[in-house]
DNA sequence: TGTATTTGACCGGT
DNA sequence: ACCGGTCAAATACA
């Protein structure tokens, strides 16, 4: 399968990121009686690059990468579908982790306040912030409107807390905090993306109402698509340790790599 | 003029 | 061959 070319390792380890990269889903409800529609807000800058009809899915599915793909090298993409029974729900899945500083713990000023779909609304700021107050955490749980959509999945787990230490300010060099990090945020920190609904504006330009009604995803790891989900998350916590390429938050599904496999052949990653 | 979105084409996996 | 995901040229917008 390994060819002796480094070329043929990248592509390898192309694939094993792509497969290989956490995914979950993030059901989102739109309230009916605040008018409004569409997706969510995150307080992440997406971009978005392609929408395609799926089969037997009433709505098309749209695709979002992270803005600063190419610039931070952040390769963190959603996908947000509109939920066929309930066109007031949005199913997004998030894949990848945020790379770039917003994903570390700045939320960047939006550039205009119509584009940007900026939350103006502190609570949301706060909740992405690496020392966001345990006060505002408080405030910011008493009004979230969990969706308990998921609660009948037996798949569910990792109950969704909201820690009052640092959160999703790891970086991606800093190696030594890697084991606890990996155990604890490696998809739990990119769960804790919170979302304000959006105005009419469907799909991609939305912005928070001032009458928002937060509804967050339930905080709850959900749906693994399937036992190999799981384990492509736990293997990070033992095979990204080591890894050499640390821009790169993903992990490599042991079932599918060969454990004799030579990583230490020189060029490999050069 | 720079940036974001749209949308048909393309590609890889099944 | 079909389908999902991505690319990239065209277009829109500020």
């Amino acid at each position: 399968m390994f060819g002796s070319t480094a070329p043929n390792y990248l592509c390898f380890f192309l694939i094993a990121f792509r497969k290989a990269t956490p995914k979950w889903m993030d059901h989102v409800r739109v309230s009916c009686e605040s008018g409004l529609e569409g997706p969510h807000e995150d307080s992440y800058n997406w971009r978005k690059y392609g929408q395609k009809d799926i089969l037997g899915a009433k709505y098309p599915r749209s695709y979002y990468r992270c803005t600063f793909r190419n610039t931070q090298g952040c390769w963190a993409t959603k996908q947000v579908q509109r939920s066929d029974e309930d066109p007031t729900v949005f199913d997004i899945t998030y894949r990848g982790k945020h790379t770039c500083s917003q994903g570390n713990n700045a939320v960047l000023p939006p550039k205009s306040p119509e584009k940007q779909e900026k939350p103006t609304h502190s609570h949301n700021i706060d909740i992405h912030r690496a020392q966001a107050s345990q006060e505002s955490l408080t405030k910011f749980r008493n009004i979230l409107s969990v969706n308990t959509d998921n609660l009948n999945n037996g798949d569910m787990a990792y109950p969704f807390t909201f820690p009052s230490t640092s959160f999703g300010c790891m970086k991606q060099d800093n190696h030594s905090l890697i084991p606890w990090a990996l155990e604890n945020e490696s998809f739990l920190s990119d769960l804790y993306q919170t979302h304000l609904l959006s105005t009419t504006i469907p799909e991609s330009n939305y912005f928070p109402s001032p009458t928002f009604q937060m509804n967050v995803f339930d905080g709850i790891y959900s749906k693994p698509h399937s036992e190999s989900d799981i384990n492509e998350i736990i293997s990070t916590n033992t095979s990204a340790t080591n890894s050499p390429i640390p821009d790169f938050n993903f992990s490599l599904d042991p079932v599918e790599i060969d454990p004799n496999f030579p990583f230490n052949t020189p060029g490999l990653f050069s």
